[in-house]
DNA sequence: TCGATACTTTTAGGATTATTGAAATATGGA
DNA sequence: TCCATATTTCAATAATCCTAAAAGTATCGA
């Protein structure tokens, strides 16, 4: 990810609507979710989301597929993770020690390899 | 790190010259930078890195202190911890199977628990 | 102590960009 | 074809950004 693009996805996560969008998107995973659905949810227009939408779409951060009538948006979850990644280096480059805390967090992302690793610790 | 913080931080995020600056404060490390030394390197004037320091500042993306006749500042260290953690939740919480090629990159916080981790499973 | 100096911040303005609700367009089914 | 549904475009409003000039603040040397 190159910083182009990382702040397309900063611009597009510091409004409060498209980041309440993009928590959808990911909680509801890979089946994603219908724009109207998503307006309903979000308690916005249905303009208003169309363009909140076009904004993730053009960072990345979620994808468009139709169905029938309906336009479903599905999460960008490889955008989301080269942010993230993208966060990291700038944040751990310099100085690895300071980010333990969020090595915590990324434990989340695997945990069945951490519990087989910490059982062959014990 | 609530919402309301990490809509601040990203909004701090998504101007190329503040992304440039904090970048900058990161590789910088605690001892920081002064605020001139950051306008020359970044090639703004003394005014508008002012101005985006204070944006920084706000976000708690970075800290000033003053120095003699400068003012230094440092990167907010937590609230970049916080804000990859916050982005982290989002991605990992619902699918963490999708989240994998994050986990690589966390890594390199913590490169000696790894290793001896490795060092074991061998 | 006091003024001169160095450094940074504030302010005002105009230009660019973001947001929103209303009108318009496109799609699928009867 | 026609209607109902779903989404997008458009134009007005609001917010943000940048430059330059003026003001503020603290330090250093006499």
């Amino acid at each position: 990810m190159d910083e182009r693009q990382a702040l397309a996805a900063f611009g597009a996560l510091s409004q409060e609507t498209r980041l309440r969008i993009l928590r959808m998107l990911v909680v509801a995973g890979p089946d994603g979710i219908a724009a109207g659905t998503i307006a309903e949810k979000a308690e916005v227009s249905a303009s208003n989301v169309s363009f909140h939408l076009k904004e993730l779409e053009r960072a990345g951060l979620a994808t468009a597929r139709r169905d029938a009538r309906s336009i479903i948006y599905s999460a960008g979850y490889d955008a989301l993770s080269d942010l993230i990644r993208f966060l990291m280096e700038d944040c751990c480059g310099g100085h690895p020690e300071i980010c333990a805390p969020v090595a915590t967090a990324a434990a989340c992302c695997t945990p069945s390899r951490d519990i087989v690793l910490q059982e062959i610790v014990k």
